[in-house]
DNA sequence: CTCTTGTTTAACAGCTCTGTTAATACAACT
DNA sequence: AGTTGTATTAACAGAGCTGTTAAACAAGAG
């Protein structure tokens, strides 16, 4: 008999990987069970053994692919040539819409960096180099502008970390907090999203105003 | 016989209780083995059922005393009286110098908020209300200076938010990030955390000022 | 039809966790 | 010395977890 075709949908294999990759978004590595993912897969959780071997193993694969993305979602940020307040706007903005679009990465890698950072090892060299790149670039820009006088005098570093804890926090702080005031939740979180994008951008570009 | 003295240091009781901090402080709620606390407090698990009864009656009088601290850290920042923008910079500054001496708390709330939102239900009501008077009081010294025309016109709850987030959020990522990157562990660490509350405080100064 | 091969299940092994309990050690008071 | 009540331990019960395995099942090949 033939191997099942991996690329048929609904197969076994798939349907656990997609039930994987729901529950460790959710829940991480320590909270997921693998009991938790064949349920929602619909079969026995001796099939994770059989098509994956381990937790462990499947959890790369979950892992390796998020990572991935997020990394991804960096180079976008980068595009050299356009004016630089459009580059700044543009940047922030398009972090923001990618996490829009995976709003549980941040809570998950954050847990993972909290609890696993073991299960993060391999991947090291792959987030160095992104973070390098993105911080080289962002600090060229910087400080041409800072150069030129054209920008309030600013700690990159310091600018870099401003912009990315307003937006990932926005992801990982207000979910938690519709999970105990519910009336945060639903409807009003995507307003409430949406203002924090603005808010963010507005709030940085004031930041670097030279005149004040 | 009488009973122990319950303020004599190291009985068995408050040891297991300190043991119980220091461990749902860095873990949260799930990732702690009564097993664990015990072996920490060097006493059989036994006992901590018998002082306690229960994991999670353990886990309420840690949580019930951590809450007060985090809840009274925001009176401090309530001073009325002084101008504006002191009001505002010590308001941050404190904020940021309590989460100082309680770095593990952020993380500690969030995880709790994220994974056992019902261990809140008894404290959502002291929450809200210490919430209502910190939000009511900003409100008000931010929506005069706005009528006087002393600062650009903002949406407070954003901005409230973007202090919130800011300050929480270096306590909370900034060590997770040291788990995978070391290099800015230890000593670099409470440099970094320096910069920051100077970087915050600038920051939302910056978002405020009235010319542009 | 039977053999083969990939898939699936049920049962189990070994571990850890929370909580209980019976037995014991111990201090104090009579 | 004997009684009483607290403190502590070791052992166990019951549940859930990860991972293994032997056996059942399904379907195409010869």
């Amino acid at each position: 008999m033939k191997e099942k075709d991996i690329t048929e949908k609904n197969c076994t294999e798939v349907r656990i990987m997609d039930a994987a990759e729901r529950l460790f978004l959710k829940n991480g590595y320590n909270r997921t069970t693998t009991t938790a993912i064949a349920e929602q897969a619909g079969v026995t959780h001796a099939m994770l053994h059989y098509y994956y071997r381990s937790k462990e193993q499947i959890f790369a694969r979950v892992l390796d692919k998020n990572l991935d993305e997020l990394l991804a979602s960096f180079h976008p940020v980068m595009k050299k040539g356009a004016p630089f307040w459009e580059t700044l706007e543009s940047g922030i903005s398009t972090h923001f819409d990618f996490l829009m679009k995976h709003p549980e990465l941040p809570a998950f890698i954050l847990d993972t960096m909290r609890f696993n950072p073991e299960l993060l090892e391999n991947h090291k060299p792959r987030i160095r180099k992104t973070l390098l790149r993105i911080t080289g670039f962002h600090y060229s820009i910087i400080n041409d502008e800072i150069a030129a006088g054209r920008i309030r005098k600013t700690d990159p570093e310091q600018l870099l970390l401003d912009i990315i804890m307003l937006n990932l926090s926005a992801f990982i702080m207000l979910p938690a907090a519709a999970n105990v005031f519910p009336e945060i939740g639903g409807k009003r979180m995507t307003g409430i999203l949406e203002e924090r994008k603005k808010e963010i951008i507005t709030l940085i570009k004031s930041r670097l105003y030279r005149e004040i």
